[in-house]
DNA sequence: TATTATATGAGAATTATTGTCAAGTTTTCC
DNA sequence: GGAAAACTTGACAATAATTCTCATATAATA
């Protein structure tokens, strides 16, 4: 992989926001300071990026997928509401790669989960 | 909801079929017995069925959703070689639920589990 | 610097899924 | 049982997210 202005400015921007953005919301971002760069080379470079386990990508949620700068293992939550994700720390399920090799013999690679329901701004206005 | 020939098929063809098909699987099987099934009308029936409750839709998965007729708590395993899926039990996590509504104060409606690996078919051949 | 490998923009192409609408089925209820 | 209301269907057009193509540009290598 070699050096490329659009894949650091891809990189930056994820860095630079906290949410976990789609790549339509990356796209608008670079595009305000970079008006030509292509949506293509964006979902290369964000490609790219995942598979050399820099970035993360969020799937499972809505149509679209997101990505996050965090690499550490960490699970995330998404707010049925207000559509906000966030990050839920890995200990929550501290044995859950260990219990399931045992159980089943697999090998496990990666694993991912996601939580819907309602975040505590939300679950005071929807009960 | 009224009764309907085609969406007693498309639960039958998900319960006949141990594997956890999509919705390309579906139409095709059931297209052998009536060749006249529209694709929108088993789109429209498995939105139906996963809304409802009586069906599972697994997200996450290469480019297509997945779905399962067994609405029991339990996870999902995806092996990287041959792709086919496997249920997990769910107490392989047994408090995931508690502890991350302990941690975080957010109300969780669901979640969802999917790991990538080798199954043990495949982990003998790919080492 | 010349050569090779990699990255880019533009836009067409693909894939999965949803929308539209007129016609066909089910349910309701008199 | 039959008319009216509510729901479902098939056909196919439309959409949305992502990938492909290809000629050009940029970076790495020697």
């Amino acid at each position: 992989m070699n050096y490329s202005k659009q894949r650091e400015s891809v990189l930056q921007t994820l860095r630079e926001n906290v949410v976990h953005p789609t790549a339509e919301y990356i796209y608008d971002i670079m595009s305000k300071s970079d008006s030509s760069v292509s949506l293509a080379t964006l979902y290369r470079n964000l490609n790219q990026l995942t598979e050399s386990g820099r970035i993360k990508k969020i799937d499972g949620l809505e149509n679209s997928a997101h990505y996050d700068h965090n690499t550490d293992e960490h699970y995330h939550f998404i707010c049925k509401e207000c559509k906000k994700i966030f990050d839920i720390p890995a200990d929550v399920a501290a044995d859950i790669v260990k219990n399931t090799e045992e159980k089943t013999g697999f090998v496990i690679q990666s694993h991912d989960v996601i939580f819907h329901g309602l975040c505590n701004d939300c679950k005071k206005i929807c009960k």
